[in-house]
DNA sequence: TAACAGAGTTTCATGTAGTGAAACTAGCTT
DNA sequence: AAGCTAGTTTCACTACATGAAACTCTGTTA
C-alpha cells in the first residue's frame, strides 16, 4: 500500500530526534542516531538544527544532549486560560480529596490517549501519574471511555490502524465499548498495569461533545471491583459538573 | 561573510513556524506564511509533518492550528528533579513572601535570557512574570547580572553578535559590568518597559560558576532606587543561599 | 445565481540542498 | 603505540524539498 506522503522527511527526522528527548535523560549523538536507525552524521546535522533554534542543548558537565528552553516557551503558552487542564484543576483536587486516589485526565490524540493534568492521592502507597505521558488506547478504563463516547467513525479508524493489538477481538471489544456507553462509565483492574486499577467517566461539553476522560486510579488491592463501582457515581457526577464549566 | 551552515534548512523552518505558537494564540495557515515568508504549499507541508508528529494540532472549531501534545510530553520531561527551577522554588517564595514582590529566575541562553521560574508578588498592583519568556540581553537588571559574572569571553561574543543594539556604546557598557561585578549585584529602573524596576543578584553553584540571575521586580514607585538598594542584600543572601542548595 | 475573494490543498517540473560513506580529530583505555 | 569510542567535517550524488500554478471549498458581494 502506497501510502501518499505530504510530509517533509528531514523535517519528521529531526522531530523524532526530538521526542527522544520524551523518555526524560540526555543522549548522545550516537546513542539517537542508533535508536531511530540514522546515520550519526544526519542526527547531527539534525542537533546542531535543534540546538541553534533552542529545543535541545548541551549539558556543560556531561558533553550529551538535553531538551533546550524553546521548549519551555511553547509549553508555557500551552495552558492557557481557557485550557481544561487549568480550569479543570480545582474540581478534580476536590475529587482527589473525597476518594483520596491520585485523579487523572485524559484526552485522545490520534491513536494514543495523553494524560493532561493529574493530581495525586495523598496517600503512602500510591499511584503516582506524570503530566504529558502518552499510553495506548488499548487498554485502561479511560481508554475505553474515550473509544467508547468518542464521535462516529473514531472507533473503526483507530481499531484498523496499524498499531492497534492484532490478538484484540475487535468485535469483543466494540460489544464492551457499548457496555460502558450504556453504563455511562468504564473500569480496569489490572490491565494495563499489575497492581493498578481505575475507573473513568466521559466529560462531554455543552454541545454534548466529548472531550476528555476523568480517571481516578490506585493499586487494585485498596480499588477492588466492588469497590470501584461504588466510586463511579462520584466520578460520573464530578465529571458531569466539570462539563459545565467547560464552554 | 560567508557563514558556514551546518544546519538543515527544511527543518530550520519548521521549528519557525513551531515558535510562532510561543506567542500564545492559534494561527491559520496564511497568516503563518506571511509571517515567516513562506511559500502557503511549503508551510502547508511543514505543518502537515508538524501535525503528523503531535507536536501542532487543528482547533476542532476554528481549523486554525494550535500546539499539539508533544509538546506538553516534551515539557514534562524539562523539569526533572535537579532542575533548579523546581528545587529554588521554596527559596524564591521565602523571598517573595519577605518582600512581597515578584520574584523571578534568569538563565542566559545564547544572546537571550530566559526566565525559567517565577513566583508572583501577591500584591495588587504587581508585576506579572511569565515562564519561558525570552528576553534581550542588553537590558534590565538580571541581563547585566548575566552578562557581568559570565565565563571570560561570554561578555565579548554576545556584544559583538549583530542582534545586539548598534546604539548601545560597549565600552560604557562594560564599565557599568565591571562596576556590578564589584557590587555583587544589579538594578533597574524603568529601562526595559516604562513604569517596572528590578534588583538582581547572581547565583553560584559550588564550583563558582554562575547558573542564574536571582531577580525581584515591581512597579517603579515602589521599588525606587534607594529601595532597591535596601533590598540588595537579601536578595544576594537568598542568592547565596540558592547556590548552596545546587548541586 | 453568478461572480468574486480568501483560505486551504494538490500537482508537478526543476535544481537545490539533504544525504550517507568515508575520512578525520580528539579523548580514553589497554 | 595501538585500539576504541564519540563527535565532527568533507564531498559526490541524486533524492527530495521547493514554489508556481492550478484547483477546491466556503463564505461574501452584487
Amino acid at each position: 500500500m502506497e501510502e501518499e506522503k505530504r510530509t517533509v522527511r528531514a523535517v519528521e527526522r529531526a522531530l523524532d530526534v526530538l521526542l527522544c528527548f520524551a523518555s526524560g535523560h540526555e543522549w548522545g549523538l550516537t546513542e539517537i542516531a542508533g535508536r531511530i536507525g540514522l546515520h550519526k552524521s544526519t542526527v547531527h546535522r539534525l542537533l546542531a538544527t535543534l540546538e541553534d533554534k533552542g529545543f535541545v542543548a548541551r549539558d556543560a558537565a556531561t558533553e550529551k544532549y538535553k531538551l533546550g528552553l524553546s521548549v519551555l516557551e511553547l509549553s508555557a503558552n500551552l495552558s492557557r486560560s481557557d485550557d481544561p487542564s487549568v480550569v479543570l484543576l480545582p474540581e478534580m483536587e476536590r475529587l482527589r480529596d473525597r476518594l483520596s486516589e491520585t485523579v487523572s485526565l485524559y484526552v485522545r490524540d490520534r491513536n494514543e490517549r495523553v494524560r493532561i493534568q493529574a493530581v495525586q492521592s495523598t496517600q503512602a502507597i500510591r499511584r503516582v501519574a506524570t503530566v504529558g505521558a502518552r499510553l495506548p488506547l488499548s487498554v485502561g478504563a479511560s481508554s475505553k471511555v474515550l473509544l467508547a463516547f468518542a464521535e462516529a467513525g473514531v472507533r473503526g479508524v483507530v481499531m484498523a490502524d496499524a498499531a492497534w493489538p492484532a490478538h484484540l477481538d475487535r468485535e469483543a471489544f466494540g460489544k464492551q465499548l457499548d457496555d460502558i456507553v450504556a453504563a455511562g462509565y468504564a473500569t480496569s483492574f489490572e490491565e494495563r498495569e499489575p497492581g493498578a486499577a481505575a475507573v473513568s467517566a466521559p466529560i462531554f461539553n455543552r454541545s454534548g461533545k466529548m472531550v476528555a476522560a476523568l480517571s481516578v486510579s490506585g493499586p487494585s488491592n485498596r480499588l477492588t471491583p466492588d469497590r470501584m463501582h461504588e466510586h463511579a457515581p462520584a466520578i460520573i457526577e464530578a465529571a458531569h459538573r466539570m462539563g459545565t464549566i467547560l464552554g
